[in-house]
DNA sequence: GCGACAG
DNA sequence: ATCTTGTCGC
């Protein structure tokens, strides 16, 4: 694909590419569950696509790839700066999960096409974004419980789900990228969540994205 | 015009 | 995200 070199044309292809989300419930039972984040430095950004069996949550497969960074952070258009790396890392997969677990928003975003509902629209495939922190829309603070949700709404829609996935830490915002219902989305998460805030294919692309920026930084 | 603002 | 040591709390 062609990826955006400004704002504009950044906008212009988010609203061109909203049209094409599907909220729709899941067809069948995820098998297989990736996660994908990216790091930066050294003018690099380097991605990991994870796979996991699910619901045994085995390590099934990591990949690895780095590009240089040429696009900026700018809220709403975090998908330009580590999609490229994040598409390329997930080419390097022997095979496709069934879906893909985010690290950042789905629908809940300022034109309802976050990171995590781009790469699911670009890739055909059913995704969840689960943000660590809000971008847009408004909640209550669910109980502190593991498994507390409460609905996240914006400009008058529910478009995810704040989930407490462990008793006492910081909720986690979830909301469908493609192909999954809201409630689906927080579920799977939920699942996910063994011993820690995130879910296990989000923590260990996070992990290993870590990990190789130390492996390859000049020293 | 004034804030808010994923990673 | 990244820059950064010790420190508070379970």
């Amino acid at each position: 694909m062609k990826w955006p070199a400004t704002i504009a044309e950044a906008k212009r292809l988010q609203e061109e590419m909203v049209g094409r989300v599907r909220l729709t419930p899941l067809t069948c039972r995820p098998l297989t569950i990736g996660g994908v984040d990216a790091a930066y430095g050294n003018g690099q950004t380097v991605a990991a696509a994870v796979v996991y069996d699910y619901p045994t949550l085995t390590l099934r497969e990591e990949a690895v790839a780095a590009l240089p960074t040429t696009f900026p952070y700018v809220p709403g258009y975090l998908s330009f700066r580590e999609g490229p790396a994040i598409l390329a890392a997930i080419t390097r997969l022997s095979a496709l999960p069934d879906l893909f677990i985010v690290d950042g928003q789905g629908i809940a975003h300022p034109r309802g096409i976050g990171i995590a509902t781009f790469l699911g629209v670009l890739l055909d495939r059913p995704t969840i974004g689960s943000a660590k922190s809000l971008l847009v829309g408004t909640y209550d603070e669910p109980p502190a419980e593991r498994g507390s949700r409460t609905p996240l709404f914006y400009r008058g829609q529910a478009v995810g789900a704040v989930l407490r996935t462990r008793q006492g830490v910081r909720p986690l915002f979830v909301s469908p990228g493609h192909l999954v219902t809201i409630d689906e989305a927080a579920d799977i998460v939920l699942d996910c969540c063994t011993r820690y805030r995130l879910p296990e294919p989000q923590r260990e692309a996070d992990r290993l994205v870590g990990t190789r920026k130390r492996d390859f930084s000049p020293l």
